[in-house]
DNA sequence: TATTGTTATACTCTATAACTATA
DNA sequence: TATAGTTATAGAGTATAACAATA
């Protein structure tokens, strides 16, 4: 039995890219998840709270077109950070339709600790790679996620 | 506003490989499920499809791990592959517990058609590399892929 | 009239447990 | 006792449309 799995590498389907993406992409967010549950994070929530805690001001808007998410699930998103003290909404003073998203300074110790495990989950991910091997990929990922 | 959100990109988050790899499969998946939708497929369908048309003769038990699904799902996927009449579940005689799966004529003959579609989009995806490129990333995204 | 954020809703996906028939 | 397949169900994720406030 173990010998027909292992096999099924060997169709069409095993050594199709877009099979081979889906699959390295399942892993890495199964490792980050783990990572982050401890942290009262999700893969989501994380990645919101990590862009609220750079200096761009980012506004709703923004982070739903840059994480391809439905302006509405950031809502609930933010929702969440917010109730727990770790990202705030204020107000863009030249358009009062707009949010901007802030991180609090508890959502950036919070986001700190979380990046930390995040990233060694990230490096046992990518641990099958050398240094030049991780550059050259992560190089040619870029271009591809970042599309027509 | 367009300057932020593509700014967002020089953060932390815009140049994390597992971030690169969710959205690289992102935009796959969505070319993916766009092509196979006229052939009456999702991915889901398409890859227990494609993996009945080999002569390997799959368990559910191996599609299902294989495919990293749950059995239950692999179930209703066949349940409507094989109402469609393009597989069918033979028992193993060896194993009256075992179904294999297997396509039907019909079966290959409409995976041959989805898989042109599906290549042709994944031609599409893959063109911002060359061929070099292409072969390499494919080369270290399998090791990825195959993980431990 | 168009856009930002919000609410509500429904649909898909995923995870879990319990059941049956075989081993 | 353990395993293959099945059923049922609940939770998470996703997509859609309608709405209020503002531009």
């Amino acid at each position: 039995m173990q010998d027909t799995t292992t096999s099924l590498w060997e169709t069409s389907v095993g050594s199709d890219p877009a099979f081979l993406l889906a699959r390295a992409n399942a892993l890495s967010l199964a490792d980050a998840a783990a990572a982050l549950a401890s942290h009262g994070l999700k893969v989501r929530s994380y990645s919101v709270l990590a862009l609220a805690c750079g200096d761009l001001r980012p506004t709703q808007r923004e982070l739903s077109e840059f994480l391809r998410l439905d302006p509405s699930q950031v809502v609930s998103l933010l929702d969440d950070l917010e109730r727990r003290g770790w990202v705030s909404r204020e107000p863009d003073p030249r358009d009062r339709r707009v949010n901007v998203v802030v991180a609090t300074a508890a959502g950036r110790t919070a986001c700190a600790r979380a990046r930390e495990a995040v990233e060694a989950a990230q490096r046992a991910h990518f641990a099958v790679f050398d240094d030049e091997e991780f550059d050259t990929f992560t190089a040619l990922l870029r271009r591809l996620a970042i599309g027509p």
